[in-house]
DNA sequence: ATAATATTTTAGACAAATCTAAAAATTTGT
DNA sequence: ACAAATTTTTAGATTTGTCTAAAATATTAT
């Protein structure tokens, strides 16, 4: 696969929200920065190589081998971002340039290696789940912090109340959307939890935890 | 820079030998399992974009800016061989094809922080001398190990014995020429040394020593 | 149902990087 | 010094991925 037809098949599985829904030209092309002509021209060469199936005028859908070729692209991707966040101090919203030239790397042990590296992360530094070598993975899913297990690895992703006091506390305590947390411990008693987040410790109300939506590995 | 013309870069900077001599159109098609003619198209290109100075059937040359892009990516290369080797466990002969697609990333944090997280290594693991962000390197020098300093990080390069039971002795204790190694210790009472080869410590006997030749950054 | 609108495809052109075959310049051998 | 051999360049073609403009198809609104 090139370059292109790599960029071409991870938005195609974008898109295609999980796989299945065909996807139209003009999409891709605005997802890709190109025109529609130049999409007609390449998920053509794709379907030649029994990569999507097309009819014209009809759409584009992955076949199972596309779909293969996508998941490893996007695992690629994510073990990567994850390498940026917690090796080289990337914060979140930086990585996913870097990670868009990475992916493109071929070598099956670079990967392997990198994925034992990391300690086989399930969660990428936005939230999303990672695929595992063999193309499966878990779907991830939006919790309130206070529901969450101890030991549970998550990210940030949204407030239940969004009054100015309560984003002032996040704001004062660096807690910010896309940030990855892991809740270390709960406290019985009055419900409160230890965690860490942006590898530092620190402790919140019932509260707090019951405001913070975070996304997590079912 | 594209990826074929940093290739075109590299090339024309290694077989320069440091850097002054002009390079034969063959040579670099050579070196680039490519055909002299498209080495002459792409020089010409080069040319206009003042990365070398080129006179037809005069062979070509990198001006000072062709350097410092020719040494940004040798840096790049060998930084991601330190990192393949150290932290992914790829052995040294295995890291260049992987290193060679690496190097073509663009993102300076990514290669200031991957030095950074790899501890501003100075050289390689095929014992050649990594370029700082300036674009300047100390040259590797040839020693015996038993020449060395305490704390020296090198590469085995050679030996001066070559008969066969020191080659026997190399081959049990698993030390195979292209191996880093650092010298830990040195016994004064017999010159005796201690040396980690392979992420494994050993002692070795100072007959052993000053018949090995390591490569070290002077 | 059909006209207007929007989407998608086709046809033909272009730039980058390569190739082959032939021409031009350089180097070598005597 | 000059013919032969070698190296290098030119000219023209090819492939990949892109583009524009026009034609074909599909969708929508009345």
């Amino acid at each position: 696969m090139t370059l292109s037809e790599e960029d071409y098949i991870k938005a195609i599985y974008h898109l295609g929200k999980g796989e299945q829904a065909p996807v139209s030209t003009n999409a891709v092309a605005e997802k890709m920065d190109t025109k529609p002509s130049s999409v007609t021209d390449m998920v053509k060469k794709l379907s030649e190589k029994g990569v999507v199936n097309y009819r014209r005028y009809k759409g584009v859908r992955l076949t199972e081998y596309g779909l293969k070729i996508a998941l490893s692209i996007v695992r690629k991707h994510r073990l990567w971002e994850v390498f940026l966040v917690e090796k080289l101090h990337f914060s979140w919203d930086e990585v996913h340039e870097v990670a868009e030239q990475l992916e493109h790397v071929k070598s099956e042990k670079l990967i392997d290696e990198l994925d034992k590296h990391l300690g086989f992360p399930k969660i990428d530094p936005h939230g999303d789940p990672i695929p595992s070598k063999e193309g499966e993975f878990k779907k991830a899913v939006k919790k309130l912090l206070s529901e969450v297990l101890t030991g549970t690895n998550g990210v940030c992703v949204g407030v239940k109340d969004s009054s100015p006091p309560f984003l002032k506390f996040l704001d004062k305590n660096n807690i910010a959307l896309g940030d990855p947390i892991i809740v270390l411990e709960k406290e019985e008693f009055d419900g409160s939890l230890t965690i860490k987040i942006n590898n530092k410790e620190m402790r919140i109300s019932e509260q707090i935890a019951s405001n913070l939506f975070v996304e997590i590995i079912d």
